[in-house]
DNA sequence: TACCAATATGAATACGTACCCAAAAAGAGA
DNA sequence: TCTCTTTTTGGGTACGTATTCATATTGGTA
């Protein structure tokens, strides 16, 4: 039951090397005076008996972790992966660890908050994630900082960094009107966020302005099975409709939208795309090149925002301030072939 | 510099409902006797000043940090993510949390190995990840007990927990010769892993023992545009060839190659699937069910296979026994559109 | 009431590290 | 050689918890 595997410690090493404990610490430390001889003697010594320092232990009294508490998304997203990737490996960079913070609404959640931070983490890193109130409060009560990453969950204050939503959906707009759209839609997924709404903000205003037409706004599920019943209802009731008046242009939350979109529109109402229609989406997933989809679709710089925010994390951790810091990182638009050229 | 963001200790909790911290210890930790008062007692204070027993110092004095090490993919496959939620999910319901260990081969790997022990987690499992010897190695080293889920790198003698590739190779051997294909291939991937051996081995030996042809071996990058040269390469040599002597059936290694295959023999060579070319591809990922491809696929029971990697590792650690557990699950054949039917 | 077993509690200590403080060693300058 | 400053080192303690051991309390039985 008990696992007896006790490590080498550093009283160990002082031992072998010939030196105090305090000694060997300092070693370890940077930052601390020790001699270049002992210091050799301390490491060869470590070496020869595998140490390794107990983070633990350590932690105790530094006060500090070193460990970043990842909520990571409840969704299957494609680029969700990348994101662990990427933040991870910043993280490693800056000398920091991530333990994960499995979050599935729902179930016993209190249970699950309240183990939460028996790990003194010294930061939570929100990534593209459910980031809901009651987790949001739990961090504000332990003083533990907060940076919400490419997403911002509504009701909530804390730093982030996302991607420029709003000027995305811009963007958008204009690429339609510029190819002659009067009439589009924006096609939402149902999870509340800021970020979401932003996109939604600026292609629906732009495109008003633009064109004096105001684009149709569907919710569908993010899920490609449950989006594609929403999306069927739409292109049914855009088949009754007079050519000049039906939807010329979608502006996706997604491209797993997009693609849900698309392969509807292709093989239930033999849709030419970008003729019949053009379609836009967000992220730049992998599958956005598949040779049978092509999207154009707008590209997150995730590279970026996994590096700011770990930069946001460890700051706010260091010098301990608690003010917010908010970072708009622009997009990319990849034209490929589900939009007509300007 | 100094997080001075102390929190309540067991001590405070102790003074507050008037007990000692042996006592406020006790009730936190199950299977001690105390007295039904005195532990209301206890809660009460606990909850007035929020307190979290602190997992650090415990660990210190059990030796068990209920961390467990997650290797997680370099690679960025859909199936990944969800592998990464079931198995903290199952995790977390064993009580346990995961700490990510990132493992991008090259870099410097020896810093990287180095310092990944310093949090004594009590497990490592190493999911559908790149886990090479040096790792490997480091864990023997420390005793800490492994298990490879999905995959068995090569050269590593560690618990495991797969799918049962062979028989599934096997199967779509057989389900080839049953419509009648006399001519097949192999796409595998470029990355080693006994797990993918196997189901070739399972593939090639069951079609030449039904047709007497060995099936063609092609290897290719997992990455879906490096993938393409090679698919490439060998539909040109294929369009040479008579009719007869022209591959029928392909299975390939995982469905990311299975798709990048139907595309380029749908759009580049004009090939309609599944009359002139059956497509077979392995994980039943997301996409696979998109209508673009409708690609049939093994299955396999990512669950199932979460559900036994942390069984097995609890296991291992709790009887702190090294006994290896080697553990095959059964695929299921998804039929989809891209094969014919027998 | 007296006695014994069972249960509940507190004091003390260990876990492995960092760090304060004092002491020792090493230079530096005369 | 002596004194003063600087660098290096060791002893001791604190961090927050679990656990052992001894003591106090309870409850039951004769």
């Amino acid at each position: 039951m008990q696992s007896p595997k006790s490590m080498v410690t550093s009283k160990e090493v002082a031992k072998l090397a010939g030196v105090s404990q305090s000694t060997v610490s300092r070693v370890f430390v940077s930052g601390s005076s020790v001699s270049e001889a002992t210091k050799r003697k301390v490491f060869e010594a470590a070496q020869t008996l595998n140490y390794r320092p107990n983070a633990f232990a350590r932690s105790l009294t530094t006060n500090q972790s070193k460990l970043i508490g990842l909520v990571f998304p409840d969704a299957d997203y494609p680029i969700h992966m990348k994101t662990l990737q990427l933040i991870s490996g910043e993280l490693r960079v800056a000398g920091f660890s991530a333990v994960l913070i499995p979050w599935q609404t729902g179930e016993n959640e209190q249970h699950a908050i309240h183990n939460i931070f028996q790990y003194r983490v010294d930061g939570v890193i929100a990534a593209s994630a459910t980031f809901d109130r009651s987790l949001y409060e739990e961090c504000q009560a332990f003083n533990i900082p907060v940076v919400q990453y490419a997403r911002v969950a509504e009701g909530t204050r804390s730093s982030y960094v996302v991607s420029d939503n709003y000027a995305a959906g811009q963007q958008a707009a204009q690429h339609f009107y510029k190819t002659g759209v009067q009439s589009s839609a924006y096609l939402t997924g149902d999870v509340p966020t800021f970020t979401n709404s932003e996109r939604q903000k600026g292609f629906c205003k732009e495109f008003t302005q633009l064109t004096g037409n105001m684009p149709r706004v569907i919710e569908a599920k993010y899920d490609y099975q449950d989006a594609q019943n929403q999306i069927r209802t739409l292109f049914y009731e855009q088949a009754q409709l007079h050519d000049n008046s039906k939807i010329q242009a979608m502006l996706c939350a997604t491209d797993n939208l997009a693609i849900a979109a698309m392969d509807i529109a292709r093989f239930e109402f033999g849709l030419r795309i970008p003729e019949d229609l053009q379609i836009i989406g967000f992220d730049n997933i992998p599958q956005a090149e598949w040779l049978s989809y092509q999207l154009s679709t707008f590209a997150q710089d995730f590279r970026r925002l996994a590096c700011e925010s770990v930069k946001i994390i460890v700051d706010q951790i260091q010098s301990q301030e608690s003010g917010l810091v908010r970072l708009m990182i622009p997009t990319i638009f990849v034209e490929r072939v589900t939009t007509l050229r300007t």
